[in-house]
DNA sequence: GAGTGGTCTAGACCACGTT
DNA sequence: ACGTGGTCTAGACCACTCT
C-alpha cells in the first residue's frame, strides 16, 4: 500500500480496489476503519466514506456499524442494464427507426392482463400493437395495454410522430413498476410480424408502469431472433 | 414545497422526487441550484449535493456544471438485476440445492469460445458441463470453459462440495467481466437434461470473467422452460 | 458500554462548460 | 469571465449493533 499524494475520493476508491482485487485483502476479511485509512491516505474520514461507500453500493464491502467493513464474500451480484429505449438503440446504430401501429382499440383484457394492472372485470381499456423496425427490418413487436382510465387523454392522442411508448413516456409522470425478463417461443402472429418462423425463440421484457398507486400500462416487447441484452460487471 | 424541518438528505431527496413525480418540475426543467435549495431547506449544500447525486446516478436528473440541474427526459433507463446465485436463489425458495457435473475434460474450444478468452488456437483447456437441481427438478444447465493456463490450480479442484462457479468466485480474484441475456432454442441435449422438449425457448446468461487483463473463465446458463429475471424500477 | 459507520455543517477551493 | 456542480476539510453528533 504506497503513500500517495493524493487526496480525492476516486483515488482512495482504486487503491481500495486494488487492495481488494489483488486479494490483499481477501474476501470475508475486515478493513482498516475509516478513521485508520484516513489516516494512512493523508485525507479527511468524509472522504474515505465516500469512497468506500461507492464500493458498498458496488457491492465489493460490506458495510456495519460497529462491525466495521468487510470484502464481499460473493461480490458478483447486481448487473446494471440500460433499458431499450428503441428508437434511441436503433439510431444508435445508425439504422432508420420506424414503427407502425397494427391494431388500436377498446379491449377487455384477458384476467392476467387485469390483474397485473389491478382492473377489475368487464372493463374495456386501450390495446395496441406496435411493430417497431430497423432499416425497414422487424425489429420488435410490442403489445400494449393502457389503462385509459386512469389516462383518459391518452384516447386522443395521434401516434402518429410519436410512438405510444414516447408519448407516455411525455405525457404521464410515473413513480415505480416492474421489469421482467423472459424467454418466449412465437406464436403464429409474432412470427408474422416479425418474419421468423413460429416456434423461435425469442427474448421479450415485460414492463408495467405505475403512478401514485394506480397501474398505467402494462407491456411486453418480443425482440426479433438473435437480440441480446449487454452489459459490462 | 412545504417547509419541512427536517435536514437529512433523505427527506431533501424524497421531496425532490415529489416535485419530479408530479411535475410540479417537468421533464427537461431547470431545477433551482443547490445554494437555493439548501437556502430552502434549510441545511448545507453538501446535504442537497448528496440528495441531488443519488437522483442522479439513479437517472431522474441531469447534471452539469454551470449548466445546473435539469429533469431528465427519458427518465427510465437503467434497470438492475441481481445475479442469480443459483444456490442462494433455490435456497431462498426453500428448495434444496444439489448440482450433477456430467463433464469434465480437457478440450479445445471451438473458434467463437477461443476469441472470447482470447486464446490462440490449438491449446486445450477445461471444459464442464453441470446441472443444477432444485428438489431435484432440473433447474439451469452450465456449460463452462475454464483458462486453466491462468488458473493452473482448477485442475486439482475437488467439485464435490463446491460447484465450479462457487469455487471460481472463492479461489480466483477477478475485476471485470461482461454479461448478456438472450433466448436460445433447446437443443437435444439441452432438452434432455433439462427435461423439455426440443426447440423449448430458454433463458440464457452468458458471462465471462477477468481478472489483470487475463480472461478467467466463459460461461453459459440455460435456464429451465419458465424462468424469469425480475425486477423493480 | 463502546466502537464503528452514517450524516450534517460551514466554509473553501477547484473543474468545467456556457457565455 | 463567471456561474454551477464537484469535492475536500475538520469537527461534531447520531444510530446502530456487537459484546
Amino acid at each position: 500500500m504506497t503513500e500517495e499524494d493524493r487526496k480525492t475520493w476516486q483515488a482512495v476508491q482504486d487503491e481500495v480496489r486494488r487492495c481488494i482485487s489483488q486479494r490483499i485483502w481477501k474476501p470475508g476479511e475486515l478493513i482498516p476503519h475509516e478513521a485508520e485509512l484516513a489516516q494512512q491516505f493523508g485525507c479527511a474520514r468524509a472522504t474515505v466514506n465516500r469512497a468506500l461507500r461507492g464500493l458498498a453500493e458496488a457491492g465489493l464491502l460490506d458495510r456495519r456499524r460497529k462491525a466495521g467493513t468487510r470484502v464481499t464474500l460473493n461480490p458478483v451480484r447486481r448487473a446494471e442494464f440500460s433499458i431499450p429505449v428503441i428508437r434511441e438503440e436503433i439510431e444508435g446504430k445508425g439504422q432508420r427507426y420506424d414503427y407502425k401501429i397494427f391494431l388500436r382499440e377498446m379491449r377487455v383484457p384477458p384476467p392476467d392482463v387485469q390483474a397485473r394492472l389491478q382492473l377489475s372485470g368487464g372493463i374495456s381499456i386501450l390495446y395496441l400493437q406496435t411493430l417497431y423496425t430497423a432499416d425497414n427490418l422487424p425489429y420488435a413487436f410490442e403489445t400494449r395495454w393502457i389503462n385509459s382510465n386512469a389516462v383518459p387523454d391518452v384516447l386522443s392522442a395521434d401516434f402518429r410522430s410519436l410512438s405510444p411508448n414516447e408519448w407516455l413516456v411525455r405525457e404521464v409522470p410515473f413513480d415505480g413498476g416492474d421489469f421482467t425478463v423472459s424467454a418466449l417461443t412465437a406464436t403464429e402472429k409474432e412470427a408474422g410480424v416479425l418474419g421468423c418462423s413460429q416456434g423461435a425463440s425469442l427474448l421479450a421484457l415485460d414492463r408495467t408502469t405505475q403512478h401514485d398507486g394506480q397501474i398505467i400500462t402494462s407491456v411486453r416487447l418480443a425482440f426479433h431472433p438473435g437480440y441480446r441484452m449487454h452489459t459490462r460487471l
